[in-house]
RNA sequence: GCCCCUGUGGCGGAAUCGGUAGACGCGACGGAUUCAAAAUCCGUUUUCUUCGGAAGUGCCCGUUCAAGUCGGGCCAGGGGCACCA
């Protein structure tokens, strides 16, 4: 009978969880707390984490990226703004098709029961969201709005049909993205992937190369690592563009021209390379199998970073040579080269074997002249001679000393030395100064079902013909099969035909669907009006741009910019008229976690293994089995490695407040966080301890409802609390401000730590302005709280009946007088080194706290009955002796 | 090869403007409570120390009254881009 009491008791003495998280979501659902009408009033913040691909159920890095944003949009409603938090599904692309080919299983099938899933998951976090807004991209209602601007984009220019080439896997008869390529072979079928020119669409995202690449400037509150890559990506240079002539013509040519950033090497140029793809190389393979064969043979080889690497560079001597622009009278021979790239400049290069490492190799195997055109200012002895065994390749910024220069050409310092070249070529009718970019026009034609599909159709009288705008959507067709590989679309028996939207013939549709970027590149702008009959209305110009981007560094191109091109695009058609989407964003880090091995080399589950011992020691075994095991590297959470921790099972075991709380906890969130055991159960002993702490001081102060309104003289510890208090309010709003997630939490465990030992019930007894002061620290304590633990800080709330919920109140402040101390204690260092204290009034002057520094005994100590050198008073910081 | 980031206790990290290095958490150790345990509470926890102190933020040098923080040169780890002319 006593047992059972006692455990019943002690049942009763913990926080539950279970029951509780679910009481707090049914109450904010039953208010419709976090559904966000566009005209409500209040300043507009646009929060939003990057939606999920619903691949079957979340993992531990949505937990953190959404507790992120979570954090960010309670602070921010808190804060009285009115609030867009939506969520939504990135929902077409390749796994739902291999989930079909595998299991048997519709592509729409399996891709909603995951939603299904994930979304029940997501709930159980407990987010504020809007779920009244949530779309998957999948839905016929989105994809008809895409498709719309497809149409609008294509009546703007905005998009291309060009042959390109591209990743073909010959087994599952599709092209591949770059990133689905492994080692030159499919990541699915294995088969070796071939280069095919095939006819795509594309979006002329190069037009906007320029403009893409200034703004980044103006996008400070984007990581600068973010912006590098992009602009990096983007790729600018400039140079020149100039004409060599050919001795004598050949198929048609007499000359080509040729791209270069260092026209200043141009003196030493002492061979030609064009690329096997370059036309004349073409033309001159029609009457040289040698040379075709050459062609073959060097596109054969392998693309993959390593084979590049260890490819020896290759030429074919076409027997034809140009003649030397700055030169007269010398002639250059013309190779066809691998090293050359058709899509980069001209296809084409002078070879400069002094100033340019794969020009140096290329010359050393076959034996060409290398001939410096600068040589660096501390050289001596014979210029000619010193870049015989590396190139001499030095930074634009590096002064040289010119030598073998035509006459006329400037000579000056680094870049002015290349800007001033262009011109001096431009006033000779050489050439001409040219900027190039490295980013490519992004092809988005996937040879797909589970995709968008392009709205326009193949007349054999019209051609190519837009779809017109009254026939969308284009919707997929259900009946597909997927038993063989390749595109169900092409062979579906009616889907395909269609009438010519132009004269009204029997026509085909386009087959291909949009690359799945394609989706996520708007559906920002669509939360804002998710039903609306057209893509956006006003509201995406109200809304837009998105306040507080947060999601993966894995994003840092592709997705983000993209996104950026269709604002501009959307701009372009008349959707938007915000240039940037993104006006903040931050790059969450990974959620990582040991790997365990046992000796055999499998990986072993976590749940398995137990560890004893630290640091060094530490020494795995098998849980059940007791077979040693081996404590492997810290990685990303990954299914083949077995080192997981599901979301579900730490949710049910500790709740979503300690999975939030220990998400947020300890590492900067940009870095990455390691997953351990012990620290969500630290987490979760913190979320006890709150409650514990809020419980027993309301069972304290449950009969004093008699000191309200009554003034009471406050004590020292009742004015300790309060500035500890006011403190805690000023560093966690900071803190959230910065994302600085880790030092908010910190700041709030000082706070607890303190309430903790200032609210003890004997201290509280004898003084009974702590028991006011101590609730409405814990009211603030709890608005801190809520962003985090959105769950305890409810139930916290009504222990001490406060009116309405935590998630209906505002964000608590501070009074900044409150933050000033009476006394501080000054650090006093001798010669840089602190060696004592010094406690003086905070408004103490200059002249005051040097007489009380003289007089301390360490001070007098280290004088030894002389005088100080100098005396460095710093008021309200440090004062430093120097003896 | 080019570009970028990061190095602080046993561990994750804090130090926001050049001003007390190690906040806060984890782990560990000691104690209280308990028949016992869990839970909880109270301590200790950078290193060395002759208990006065001394040294200490990857290494070396510099600027400064004062450097984790600024400058120069290294070392180590991580990331991005890459035959881009």
């Amino acid at each position: 009978m006593s047992d059972t009491a006692t455990e019943t008791h002690q049942n009763a003495a913990r926080y539950d969880h279970q029951a509780t998280e679910q009481k707090w979501r049914a109450a904010w659902d039953e208010h419709k707390l976090f559904e966000t009408d566009n005209d409500a009033p209040g300043e507009k913040y646009y929060v939003l984490e990057m939606f999920p691909y619903p691949s079957g159920r979340i993992h531990m890095g949505h937990v953190r990226n959404y507790a992120m944003g979570d954090v960010v949009a309670r602070y921010r409603r808190a804060q009285g703004y009115n609030v867009l938090h939506p969520m939504g599904w990135d929902a077409f692309g390749m796994p739902a098709e291999n989930a079909a080919m595998k299991n048997k299983v519709h592509p729409a099938e399996w891709t909603y029961q995951n939603i299904d899933t994930m979304r029940s998951q997501l709930k159980s976090m407990g987010l504020a969201i809007d779920w009244s807004r949530e779309f998957a991209t999948c839905d016929v209602e989105y994809y008809a709005q895409q498709q719309a601007l497809f149409l609008d984009f294509l009546d703007k220019d905005l998009v291309t049909r060009k042959s390109a080439k591209v990743n073909w896997d010959p087994v599952d008869m599709t092209v591949l993205a770059n990133e689905q390529v492994i080692d030159g072979k499919g990541w699915r079928s294995g088969a070796e992937v071939e280069q095919r020119e095939l006819t795509q669409w594309f979006f002329k995202i190069t037009d906007y190369a320029e403009d893409l690449l200034q703004s980044l400037d103006g996008l400070d509150r984007w990581p600068e690592k973010v912006r590098t890559m992009q602009a990096n990506w983007i790729g600018k240079s400039r140079g020149l563009q100039m004409r060599f002539e050919l001795t004598e013509p050949a198929k048609g040519f007499d000359g080509f021209d040729i791209y270069t950033t260092r026209p200043d090497t141009l003196a030493g140029a002492s061979f030609m390379a064009i690329a096997p793809e370059h036309p004349l190389a073409k033309a001159l393979a029609e009457d040289d199998a040698a040379l075709a064969e050459f062609a073959v043979e060097v596109r054969k080889s392998g693309t993959s970073a390593e084979e590049m690497e260890k490819a020896e560079k290759l030429g074919y001597d076409t027997g034809l040579s140009v003649k030397h622009p700055v030169k007269p009278g010398e002639t250059l021979p013309v190779y066809v080269a691998n090293f050359i790239l058709m899509d980069y400049g001209t296809g084409a290069i002078f070879g400069c074997p002094a100033h340019d490492q794969r020009d140096h190799d290329f010359a050393r195997k076959y034996d060409r002249p290398i001939i410096a055109t600068f040589v660096p200012t501390d050289h001596e002895g014979d210029a000619d001679t010193f870049v015989v065994d590396e190139p001499y390749v030095p930074p634009k910024t590096e002064t040289v000393n010119w030598i073998n220069q035509p006459a006329g050409v400037a000579t000056a310092t680094g870049q002015e030395a290349i800007d001033a070249t262009i011109d001096w070529a431009e006033q000779n009718k050489l050439g001409e100064g040219q900027v190039q970019y490295r980013l490519r026009d992004w092809g988005i034609s996937r040879q797909r079902y589970w995709g968008c599909p392009i709205p326009v159709v193949h007349c054999d009288t019209c051609g190519v013909v837009p779809e017109k705008k009254e026939n969308l959507p284009i919707v997929l067709p259900d009946d597909v099969d997927f038993e063989t590989p390749g595109n169900p679309l092409d062979r579906h028996p009616t889907w395909r035909d269609c009438n010519c939207p132009k004269c009204g013939g029997a026509a085909k549709r386009e087959t291909d669907t949009m690359d799945t970027f394609v989706d996520s590149s708007w559906y920002f702008a669509r939360f804002t009006d998710p039903k609306a009959a057209e893509p956006t209305t006003k509201a995406a110009n109200d809304w837009l741009a998105v306040d507080q981007y947060i999601g993966g560094i894995e994003h840092a191109i592709l997705h983000l910019l993209y996104s950026r091109f269709f604002a501009r695009a959307m701009g372009e058609a008349g959707h938007l008229d915000v240039k940037e989407p993104f006006a903040g964003l931050f790059t969450q880090g990974m959620v990582v976690h040991e790997t365990y091995c046992d000796g055999d080399g499998n990986w072993i589950e976590p749940a398995q293994v137990k560890i004893a011992g630290e640091g060094n020691s530490r020494a795995a075994h098998h849980a059940q089995s007791g077979a040693p095991i081996e404590i492997g590297s810290i990685e990303k959470m990954s299914k083949s490695k077995k080192n997981v921790v599901d979301p579900d099972d730490i949710i049910e075991r500790f709740g979503a407040d300690t999975a939030r709380w220990f998400m947020l906890s300890d590492s900067p969130p940009e870095r990455d966080v390691i997953w351990t055991e012990a620290g969500a159960e630290g987490a979760h002993r913190f979320v006890q301890r709150v409650w514990r702490i809020v419980s027993e001081f309301a069972a304290n102060s449950a009969d004093d409802a008699s000191l309200e309104g009554q003034t009471i003289e406050p004590s020292k510890a009742v004015l300790d609390l309060r500035r500890a208090t006011h403190k805690a309010i000023a560093g966690v709003t900071d803190d959230i401000e910065k994302l600085g997630f880790n030092r908010a939490v910190a700041k709030i465990y000082e706070l607890v730590n303190t309430l903790s030992s200032a609210l003890k019930a004997d201290a509280m007894a004898k003084d009974a302005g702590l028991k006011v002061e101590g609730r409405a620290s814990l009211v603030s304590l709890l608005g801190l709280i809520a962003p985090f633990m959105p769950h305890l800080a409810e139930e916290c709330w009504a222990l001490l009946n406060e009116p309405q919920m935590v998630a209906q109140t505002r964000w608590p402040v501070y009074d900044p007088d409150l933050l000033k101390e009476d006394e501080i204690t000054l650090p006093v260092q001798i010669n840089g080194k602190k060696r004592a204290d010094l406690t003086v009034a905070a408004d103490a002057d200059k002249a005051t706290i040097e007489a009380a520094t003289l007089t301390l005994d360490a001070v007098q100590r280290a004088l030894d009955g002389g005088q100080p050198k100098k005396l460095i008073v710093v008021p309200g910081r440090i004062v430093n002796v120097v003896v």
